[in-house]
DNA sequence: ACCTGAACACCGTTCAAGT
DNA sequence: ACCTGAACACCGTTCAAGT
């Protein structure tokens, strides 16, 4: 159980010093970086879908020739490898959150996660097939160290991070892609019309048409959290 | 809240009387059909993956023209939709599950879900995002109907049934994707022990290194069972 | 009703070369 | 150390045409 490609470097050197201010080039260009690379790569995510990232145009928005980016990356792999993550960074240092309840916590951070991936659409779909980046697990470890002061057995730790990890995952996954547009919305609703025939008890709980979605996920979560320390 | 796609029908008329021994053709090839061709995307996506499946060796495959497909299937999406679906057929029929005791049954249930998706790994990365097939939707109902029985209230059906097809979900996506090859296991144990400093608590409930599936889905959806019908 | 090949507009990545 | 263009081996899908 560990993670896959997680250790994937490139061929670039370690680098200690960081520039902040970057100097521009000669054209205007500020001059190709990883992170310059995985910032146009969220933008194009962003704005495009998963589909719509490609090395080709990557480059392109970057000003540069295509076989550049492979100085500075592995490969497209890679390339959605970091962006993924770097979705996933914290904006606030989180030591703000940790006040006394334990139980606030862990929802907070939690929904702050979720938030996070909902930013970014494209991010819930693409997290199963990626690797575990810093900043997830950081995440991971941070919330697993909640649940522990919480007073979750070590031996129960395991199930209770993986569980509370696996149900944001899904409910995230589930709102950004059942969301329908507001155009499709009309049609959508007759064809589940129909189907209420055959299955009676998704009509009747409404599991299709019902869109607080925030307040599923809440409730969902409360209920787990029931579960795992009661 | 609805289910995109779910009412792609490609060109061809709706079939009344399916011949179950589909003749020979002159080469001895079966004639394409629908169920041939999401019959063989499954068995490409086993033994390629996702990358693996595509228009032209499907085509191949089948012993046709590549533009054939197309008379039979929208596009490639399609084809992902339906061999998405088709993974999760009953094999028997549900009834014989049902017992007398609720619980039992919906641990049963979802049990078998999962191993439906975990004989075809692709499946559970590409579930996120694709459309409600009628066999999702049919496994949904049978689920919302015994929680119904087990007494779950009407108000409260819709976060169950959300909270236990993300909690499925999210574990069997999980499953798929960080079980690693067992090549792969001993550089994968040392990279972890040297995550231990930075991540005390992950390292500490062994959260990457336990490799007991099973027993860590199983006891999760005791966990969130114990919050939604206590 | 069903199948087809040619053509179009794309892909990611290798390689040998430039500065 | 960093960037490049040409070339290779692919893609999905439109279209006009065949039976």
């Amino acid at each position: 159980m560990a993670a896959k490609r997680s250790d994937a470097r490139s061929k670039q050197s370690q680098r200690i010093d960081e520039p902040l201010q970057p100097e521009q080039g000669p054209h205007g260009e500020p001059p190709l970086s990883r992170e310059r690379i995985v910032a146009i790569a969220v933008e194009l995510l962003d704005a495009e879908g998963t589909g719509g990232l490609t090395m080709r145009r990557l480059a392109d928005r970057l000003g540069s020739g295509v076989m550049s980016l492979y100085w500075h990356v592995d490969n497209k792999e890679d390339v959605f490898d970091l962006a993924l993550d770097s979705v996933l960074e914290y904006r606030e240092p989180p030591q703000a959150i940790a006040s006394g309840d334990w139980r606030e916590e862990v929802v907070q951070m939690l929904g702050d996660w979720r938030a996070g991936m909902l930013r970014h659409p494209w991010s819930a779909s693409l997290l199963p097939r990626r690797a575990l980046g810093p900043n997830i697990l950081g995440r991971l470890e941070l919330l697993g160290n909640a649940l522990s002061r919480a007073g979750v057995a070590d031996a129960d730790l395991n199930v209770a991070i993986w569980s509370l990890w696996n149900y944001v995952m899904g409910a995230t996954i589930t709102r950004a892609n059942f969301d329908v547009p507001d155009h499709e919305r009309a049609a959508a609703q007759q064809r589940l019309e129909h189907l209420g025939e055959r299955y009676p008890t998704i009509e009747r709980s409404r599991l299709l048409l019902d869109d607080d979605w925030d307040g599923v996920f809440r409730r969902g979560l409360d209920f787990l959290l029931d579960g795992l320390v009661p």
